[in-house]
DNA sequence: GCCAACGTTGGC
DNA sequence: GCCAACGTTGGC
């Protein structure tokens, strides 16, 4: 079992979506580091950390749990949608998305906490520049992450 | 809204 | 294959 950390904009989908929904395709990752996790690594069973960004308070606010594993991301396929990659064909999809089940919200944990975080100084989510929209955890960083959240 | 960082595109 | 131009991400 993995520990891996999904961005979302909270303005397009949340938490709180994903807890009135209980299950959801995790769609438009549209970055080739990402998506190659997604393919190649996810795996049912996998528990993944929510983070919020582009809002006003970025951090971590729960915990889903992978419930199918890559298939393509239909949304690619369809001209009307923002995730529209002319490029791709059912036959050759590009991108790939997994089916998330929300397990619980936690109390926000703040991008600039973590920062502060000598346990979490290697997470990708921590370094300048970072632009990773899903990327691995390791068992120390969900432990130092959910010890942050008071557990 | 600003801007740094980074990814992608396309000419050569 | 290089690299400049451009577009996007995402924190602040």
């Amino acid at each position: 079992m993995s520990y891996w950390l999904f961005k979302t904009e909270p303005d397009t989908f949340s938490i709180d979506t994903l807890k009135q929904q209980k299950v959801s395709c995790w769609e438009g990752v549209r970055n080739y580091q990402a998506r190659n996790m997604l393919r190649d690594e996810v795996s049912v069973g996998d528990e993944v950390l929510i983070y919020h960004s582009s809002c006003k308070h970025v951090g971590v606010v729960g915990i889903a749990t992978v419930v199918r594993a890559c298939y393509p991301d239909h949304t690619q396929f369809e001209p009307q949608s923002g995730y529209f990659d002319p490029k791709a064909t059912p036959e050759i999809p590009r991108w790939f998305m997994v089916d998330v089940a929300y397990q619980r919200h936690l109390p926000l944990i703040k991008l600039a906490e973590m920062k502060q975080n000598p346990a979490l100084v290697e997470m990708p989510l921590v370094k300048k520049g970072n632009r990773l929209s899903v990327m691995p955890v390791t068992t120390a960083q969900w432990q130092a992450i959910l010890a942050m959240a008071g557990e």
